[in-house]
DNA sequence: TCCTTTTCTTGAACCGCTTTCATTAATAGA
DNA sequence: TCTATTAATGAAAGCGGTTCAAGAAAAGGA
């Protein structure tokens, strides 16, 4: 069967495509009597509009994209859900695209698929993002704050966070403290490290470059990343931390997976936080210490940004939303 | 700055648009040096072609569209990232159009935004997918399997996983299980039961009405569904179980936290089997015995499938996945 | 050199819809 | 009854691309 046009409805109702096109969308008056046979036209050949026609003559979608590498993880898969929920508030869909192809993204972007963009963990490059401004492309970033270009973004304050769970930590009696970084060069996990650094100084404590381990903010990685780590110490002999500030709550697990392995106990023997606060972090075993990710005020945060931007509105402030220090059992004074 | 078309790269270039449609997607022969020139004017104008215009024109979109209601837990966000990838391997953008309004994600469907769907938990009546076949909009459905309609679908083999956690139980000793269910009326959760109850049944046993609990698929609900559980048999006086099987590895982790909140030790005093095997499975305290949902075979199936759909193949089978039994330390011989 | 091929290029139609503007039908006013 | 309004409708022009049929230019053959 082929698809049926708003040219069938027109000729079985008997009249202009037009009139249905009015009829169907409710704009200018059309007489209740022509409706009618409009509305029976369409039952009777199951018509359904061709959105993409729609879309390339009124230039707008209707959808604002989410543009990411990854849903997995439950920090990703919870801040989706959320940004789906509050962009149908707002009558738009929320389309994701999952790519780490640049070019893709910038087509898509660039292509008019979607009114508005939310920016993930996609690589996009200062003269992207220069582009996207020129065409007026609202865009909300959602990881990183972008400080040189005039973009708006909504971020967990990651300075914050580490700066507290290391002056938490540091208030129990912790000196030595170690970082599980995520991937290199992150933003998010730059900062947390960086917060955490400051607490220390303004403690007189410092930072040795080797209490810095990658763990790519995943459960494995991290695990790996703690045997090598315990194996180097050994060698090396240097003082053992007492402390673990992981970059993230999945990281946490794996790093404490590796302790129990190797014989350690969490918290006894060494403590263990981690950033985000997901799900499992309450059933974990023992039950992670961990600053709170506010991902419902962010997912809420972004949509509303964007949806200013789209309604024209310039200069949107990016806004960095403080986190909350979950105290649980993981992390104990020395 | 007004979006750049087809038409100002033409002016530019002192050609055409026929002839910058073909330089640009190579498609017929045009002269070198005319190409170079259209390059040049393309870089001058930072021109990026209008997909929408494409896609009316060519019929086309090139991606195909997942439609699921949340993307919330860890095996959705699995299969969707691999959908994701699979997809993009065969040049197909994936695009998540996450909502339950049944109509919305019908206009889309209809509307052609998508050349291939994929279906998960959206409700979709029999008229709805006989609209869908009428319309030859190819689509696989993930979660359920319609057995009445020409529909094609991939889902993990429920009945065979249930059966066999079923006889693993049993053969263990246990002779009163329980079942904790998902949804109301959900395939999965359904077929499960009913090939834990074959295993029984093979076995001489039974299964009484006041074993199915209500879990949700849920952690929260399930580790309600527990406590209430409790105080119903203590109220009722029925023997109790010696061993339940949830509907899926998260409301057995909140099965798990209900029971050590009662003070009943897992697997010694009660045994605990889920399904899935998601990554938490094996951290979570006691590890969980469960069936891997072998999701990343479902991802891969289902995009070759619908891709010989969109090929013009018909008929294709629907298929059923083993699962596999993984043994872990949540369950015990009694 | 002229004619036939082959190689490039282009005008115009079209994809399915919306929207402006002119036109026609209906109603009201005098 | 005739004209001035108002209410409904429709013809046509796009939106930004692709593609077909046909024309123009270049190349080859005699």
């Amino acid at each position: 069967m082929a698809k049926v046009t708003i040219r069938d409805v027109a000729r079985e109702a008997g009249v202009s495509i037009a009139t249905v096109s009015k009829a169907l969308n409710n704009v200018d008056v059309v007489k209740p009597s022509t409706k009618r046979k409009i509305i029976d036209a369409v039952k009777k050949l199951d018509y359904s509009p061709n959105l993409i026609g729609k879309q390339l003559k009124s230039g707008s979608t209707r959808t604002v994209g989410l543009f990411t590498s990854s849903v997995r993880g439950p920090y990703y898969s919870i801040l989706i859900d959320g940004l789906a929920n509050f962009s149908e508030k707002e009558g738009y869909g929320l389309n994701v695209f999952i790519s780490s192809d640049r070019e893709k993204i910038m087509n898509t972007l660039r292509g008019r698929l979607v009114d508005g963009a939310l920016l993930f963990d996609p690589v996009i490059s200062q003269e992207e993002i220069a582009l996207l401004n020129a065409e007026q492309i609202p865009s909300v970033f959602l990881d990183r704050k972008i400080s040189q270009m005039n973009t708006t973004s909504i971020v967990f304050d990651s300075f914050q966070a580490g700066y507290e769970i290391g002056n938490y930590l540091i208030n129990m009696g912790h000196q030595r403290i170690a970082f599980i970084a995520g991937y290199a060069g992150v933003y998010d996990s730059e900062q947390r490290l960086l917060g955490l650094k400051q607490a220390l100084f303004e403690h007189g404590l410092s930072f040795p470059d080797e209490y810095r381990l990658e763990g790519m903010f995943e459960r494995e990685a991290s695990y790996n990343a703690i045997l090598s780590f315990i194996r180097l110490s050994q060698m090396q002999q240097f003082a053992f931390p007492t402390a673990f500030v992981a970059g993230n709550d999945l990281s946490a697990t794996g790093a404490i997976k590796a302790f129990k392995h190797e014989g350690l106990r969490v918290p006894e023997d060494v403590s263990v936080v981690g950033f985000d606060d997901i799900d499992v972090a309450e059933y974990f075993n023992p039950p992670l210490t961990t600053i709170k990710n506010p991902i419902m005020s962010q997912a809420r945060g972004a949509i509303e940004m964007l949806m200013e931007l789209m309604d024209g509105k310039k200069d949107i402030p990016s806004c960095a939303l403080p986190g909350e220090l979950i105290i649980r059992k993981s992390a104990t004074s020395i």
